[in-house]
DNA sequence: GCACTAACTTGCGTACTACGCAATACATTC
DNA sequence: GAATGTATTGCGTAGTACGCAAGTTAGTGC
């Protein structure tokens, strides 16, 4: 959608409170009344390809062949959102925009926490659906927002970091295997 | 705050929807310019009591002796926010508002994953002075993601259900035992 | 008792967003 | 060619967010 990256350039560019809406519409060429009609408020636009990531996630994981485990599947279904730049993985000036609105801004925080619970709603299904679980079970509830968890706790932790030790895909890895392997091999 | 409470029980009785701001302010008996003083939307100060036990679940887990394991700790200090009605633990009438509102408005499910993420910094400030890691460890990071979002979903969950087979606060417990013991002890 | 300060509250005005409604344009189908 | 459905638009209205200045109240030191 043409709103949803204009959105996120223009907020990339003057910051997500001097961007208006009928700005936003003019950039794309059409009236403002038609931004609203796709989304409800410029944060939503701007989340709005963080979503469409969020949803490909559960995608992901049912490709993935049934004989992997478990573990391996919903680190290696999440960390290819992550991969290098331009291809599949992340899209270009993500990082960037990222670091700039949704860390920065409350409002977009908000917007950004909405769309990966959107998305944990999918990964919970698929992962219902490859462990057999029934469908008012409880465990496949928890994997995904355990899993959904741990990404976001990655991907802010890494934006906090001054120092980049390694690339985001790879503590992304790191934080999910966390998750899934608990507090066992941790400190207890 | 007596507009938080105004708020919840305006929203509960009419819909969010119906709720106006000049409203909530009347039956407190404040103007309202005053409640945008103290809150930047309705649906903030319907969430505020929720961010107020998310803070406490750090104090509550910092409280708790160290010589406990933390898992327990954690757990406990969770679950402790689902006791009975009434005492300490949720606050009469919650379960109701929560379903009504929370569960059903999409705006509000917003705020209150701010309120988890707010609290979640401070559970994860908590987690690790008890397990003493480096400030830029990112390990707490994803226990504290872990364990709320475990809460979460337990809450989720339990609300989805039909049959109310155990209270809340079993399930909650479930949830996060769960989650800390990670996928070790489940179908892998 | 008297000024001084700080915190809280309020009214006013403004900018902006959200959205219902009705009208229009365009494409598709029968 | 007529009918139907979808996308877009302008307009009008309701409502929210917030800066600013003025007023109130409580507390403090002299």
């Amino acid at each position: 959608m043409d709103l949803a990256l204009a959105a996120f350039e223009l907020a990339k560019a003057d910051g997500l409170a001097s961007v208006r809406v009928p700005q936003i519409a003019e950039a794309v060429g059409v009236s403002p009344r038609t931004f609203n009609n796709y989304f409800p408020s410029k944060e939503a636009a701007i989340v709005f390809p963080t979503s469409l990531r969020a949803a490909r996630m559960a995608n992901d994981l049912a490709d993935r062949p049934a004989s992997e485990p478990l573990a391996s599947a919903l680190i290696e279904s999440v960390a290819c959102l992550y991969g290098p730049e331009g291809q599949d993985g992340l899209p270009d000036g993500w990082l960037d925009g990222f670091r700039a609105l949704v860390a920065a801004e409350p409002a977009l925080h908000g917007e950004y926490l909405k769309a990966m619970a959107a998305g944990e709603r999918d990964l919970a299904d698929a992962i219902a659906s490859r462990i057999g679980a029934a469908a008012d079970d409880l465990e496949p509830f928890v994997l995904a927002a355990v899993v959904v968890a741990a990404e976001r706790a990655a991907v802010l932790h890494w934006f906090r970091q001054t120092t980049r030790r390694s690339p985001l895909a790879d503590v992304v890895r790191a934080a999910i295997d966390m998750a899934v392997r608990g507090l066992t091999a941790t400190s207890c």
